[in-house]
DNA sequence: TAATAGGCCGTAATAAACTGA
DNA sequence: ATCAGTTTATTACGGCCTATT
């Protein structure tokens, strides 16, 4: 159990193969019985690289190195670079490489998290939204109660009968829905809260995309 | 003027130099003054690539006809592939490459496109959450007036008199606010909008990032 | 069950456009 | 207006996972 699933071969580097090549577009029409399935098992004398290019990735203590500077500092000064690299035991230029790099893989990663606590806080607004907008109409419900109550009471004193008899109120009434109150706010009914993964302000919901 | 800033060099491919080179690493300690600046106009014998590898980029009626294929089709079907390929004198891999190349920036260009759009909505429902807030508030201000001048007016029929002259309720009343109505809506006075560029919901608005 | 083709992901490396002194 | 260093877009590679045979 455990094993080791991931066999990073760092240091079974078999630095065989050589391939001089000239690359430039690659495999013009001269090719006779292609290959077909390159790379069978373990292949050793095959190239299959297509442009010759032999292997690649850094060694983790590298890329140990390389990610604590680039936590200190997103950029490197010449002087800081060459000496990286020279305690690297890499091409000053593979260490600005990968500076640049992970400076995009760190952009888009930020966007991606940025992203994700948007749409986190969007639903929250959204729900809050919702949440005003019905306590809006119930206060609004209130207050037309609440004025008309008014009026029976006023009627009931220009008249001048005593009776203090709170009559029940029928709860909805038209009178603000028709005539807006003076304020400056108004009240647009666009688009509302739907269940789950669903459409909201024009944003398809939950899916990340397609 | 207008001059011709983008000079694609598409045609004058100059299939020189080619290089062996292992690349295994790179640069071990076999260096000797290194060129400094490489790349002196139209470099043509130095080679400065690091691997030894020398252009790439396919040329733009390539790309044209990728393009197409892949707007009918995200993905290829090995035999369309090798059509392809074909066609476009390359190695049937750097068209698969390209394809998988292809879908990934598709993806994450639909992630920004998503992100941008996410923002602009979040915006307004932000701004529509405001609204909403200032519009409970004023309600709950008439409310509270509406139920003043009820007992005042209850008040007054209780004691007999008759004066309808309806004196100036003060606006602010403290009632509300300390007894909130038994409906079922709270107030939580969380965030609030700020001006531009700043923080709302927790995310830092207008700067992207960093 | 192992080999395999193809997909996605992460990343190295290149090229080109851009930027500041 | 040259040149180093940077950003953005591309090309390619290697690892890992999965469905197919």
């Amino acid at each position: 159990m455990n094993g080791n699933p991931v066999v990073v071969d760092d240091e079974l580097d078999l630095i065989s193969e050589l391939f001089p090549d000239i690359y430039t577009q690659l495999a013009p029409p001269s090719q006779e019985a292609k290959p077909k399935r390159r790379r069978r098992r373990r292949n050793r004398g095959e190239q299959c690289t297509i442009t010759g290019l032999k292997k690649r990735k850094l060694r983790q203590e590298q890329v140990n190195l390389l990610e604590q500077r680039f936590s200190e500092e997103h950029k490197l000064e010449s002087d800081r670079k060459d000496k990286l690299a020279a305690e690297l035991e890499l091409d000053p230029r593979q260490v600005a490489v990968w500076f640049q790099n992970r400076r995009a893989r760190f952009k888009s990663k930020k966007l991606e998290e940025e992203y994700s606590r948007l749409k986190s806080a969007h639903e929250h607004a959204v729900i809050e939204k919702c949440r005003l907008e019905t306590e809006v109409l119930k206060l609004k419900e209130r207050l037309a109660d609440a004025e008309n109550e008014k009026r029976r009471l006023s009627e009931r004193l220009d008249n001048g009968l005593g009776g203090v008899s709170n009559s029940p109120v029928s709860s909805v009434t038209m009178m603000d829905q028709q005539t807006p109150w003076p304020g400056d706010f108004r009240y647009d009914d666009d688009m509302f809260f739907l269940e789950s993964g669903c459409i909201i302000d024009g944003i398809q919901w939950v899916g990340p995309f397609m």
